[in-house]
RNA sequence: GUGGCCAUAGUUCAGUUGGUUAGAAUGCCAGGUUGUGGCCCUGGAGGUCGUGGGUUCAAGUCCCACUGGCCACCCCA
């Protein structure tokens, strides 16, 4: 019996861990810089946390789900985002009460149970962040820079940024009202998906990727021909903020996020580069979430991102390949007597901090070179009785191949610097 | 959840109308004399041909189911 990942999950091995930790710390690094600290909760919560916010009739919570029991009856649900844990800790530990705007952000593993596909696994990764007491457009201004800024640090520039507003609960039902009934005088041309649609979420028909069904729909009024005032200069505030900020957008009317707590802006980021699952980020303004999960009603922006999709995007750019350097130094044994002093050598460099590497496998010395060739290491150091009696040995540059005479007890001074 | 394509060494792939001990490249290991990597040469290890059934004298090759992967839809990050 051979036992196999999950379905939809996946190992980070080795040679692309580097890749990941690069990322991350990129992306920590600009969360600092624009005063967001993060926020660490748990992997699961009470289902009714996620069905809630999320929405009880959208496909996450309908389909997505992994839902369990545990042995308290009790009905729990892996995350399959990070907004609803934020918000529930936010009210939970009444974050709000001691500052008037709480920036946090996220990194970690989501869940959802789709079926896999590039770009599209079970146990996923995001990072986000949310701007948690403020109604005003320059905060949903900042976290789209925010979001622009991070993808700008790892060079990548080919991205489209659709925003979109798509009202309050004062406008959005009378919008939802005409396009519905609007909708259904064509629905028996729609394509089956689109019918489904107009019941559960008639916003969606609007961006339906069927050829017909745009044909179809491309006269139909936009929910930004029917915000209310206050929407509309939310709307206005957002666009003139960007223009501000140099960070080009364009207006879709037929944006719609999938999760039913956003309320007002609305955007996504895709990507050029990749196949049909394109979304970088995505995110928008939630300001009834807070009171919809028992708190009191607060105004808040945030967005998500996916961490496989922005890799995959880095390896069509850049190039597969490890990014984390290679060790400075590697310590080979001309003989068995040698070994010894070798080993002992080799923890005392990395008790100072040197990134030192020797042979654990009782190679010969033509191997260690092979090793320490194949390991991308700077300098290797042959040590056998003749230098351990006169104290000296030559160090050899693998870049060049050229050697240098060395005191064996200079090692420390020599390479120290170089971590 | 729906549809299409696919599944052979660690990896990328060959494998002819079913027919002897299933191959290549690459990677890995070891050697090419006495203590020095890359290039080159030689040798070696490594596969229950995704799993389970079936057809057949004979199945990697044909059929079915399952599992997994990829792509699109759906959904979304």
């Amino acid at each position: 019996m051979v036992f196999k990942s999950i379905r939809g999950t996946k190992d980070i091995l080795p040679g692309e861990s580097d890749r990941w930790l690069e990322v991350e710390s990129t992306v920590r690094r600009v969360f600092r810089r624009f005063n967001y600290k993060e926020i660490r909760t748990p992997l699961f919560e009470q289902t009714a946390l996620f069905s809630r916010s999320i929405g009880a009739l959208t496909d996450i919570v309908g389909k997505e789900m992994y839902t369990f029991t545990d042995r308290g009856e009790e009905s729990l649900t892996l995350r399959p985002e990070g907004t609803a844990s934020v918000i529930r800790s936010y009210i939970q530990n009444n974050l709000g009460e001691a500052q008037p705007l709480v920036k946090v952000y996220y990194l970690g593993p989501m869940f959802r149970q789709e079926r896999p596909q590039a770009g599209r696994l079970r146990q996923f990764h995001q990072f986000g962040a949310e701007a948690i007491g403020s109604p005003r457009p320059e905060t949903d201004a900042e976290i789209i820079a925010l979001t622009i800024q991070i993808y700008r640090e790892l060079s990548i520039t080919r991205y489209d940024l659709k925003i979109n507003s798509v009202g309050c609960e004062r406008c959005r039902p009378r919008y939802r009202e005409v396009l519905t009934s609007e909708l259904r005088k064509i629905a028996g041309s729609l394509s089956p998906d689109s019918q489904r649609r107009i019941a559960e979420n008639p916003m969606r028909v609007l961006d339906s990727k069927d050829e017909k069904d745009q044909s179809l729909t491309a006269q139909l009024p936009l929910i930004t021909d029917y915000l209310c005032e206050e929407c509309r200069s939310h709307f206005e505030g957002l666009k003139s903020a960007l223009a501000a900020l140099r960070i080009p957008f364009r207006i879709d009317g037929r944006l719609v996020r999938g999760l039913d707590y956003y309320t007002k802006t609305a955007f996504e980021l895709t990507s050029t580069e990749l196949g049909s699952q394109d979304a970088l980020a995505g995110g928008g303004r939630y300001d009834l979430l807070t009171a919809e999960l028992g708190g009191k009603q607060t105004p808040a922006v945030g967005f998500a991102a996916g961490i496989e999709r922005l890799l995959m995007v880095l390896e069509k750019i850049k190039g597969a390949g490890d990014t984390g350097g290679q060790p400075a130094l590697y310590l080979a044994a001309a003989d068995a007597e040698s070994r010894e002093w070798v080993l002992a050598q080799t923890m005392e460099l990395r008790g100072e901090g040197v990134w030192v590497e020797s042979d654990l496998l009782g190679r010969s010395l033509k191997a260690q070179m092979r090793d320490a060739d194949r390991q991308g290491v700077r300098a290797v150091l042959v040590v056998g009785q003749k230098e351990l009696q006169s104290g000296k040995g030559s160090l050899k540059n693998m870049m060049n191949g050229e050697s240098k005479e060395v005191q064996l007890s200079a090692l420390q001074q020599l390479f120290a610097k170089a971590l």
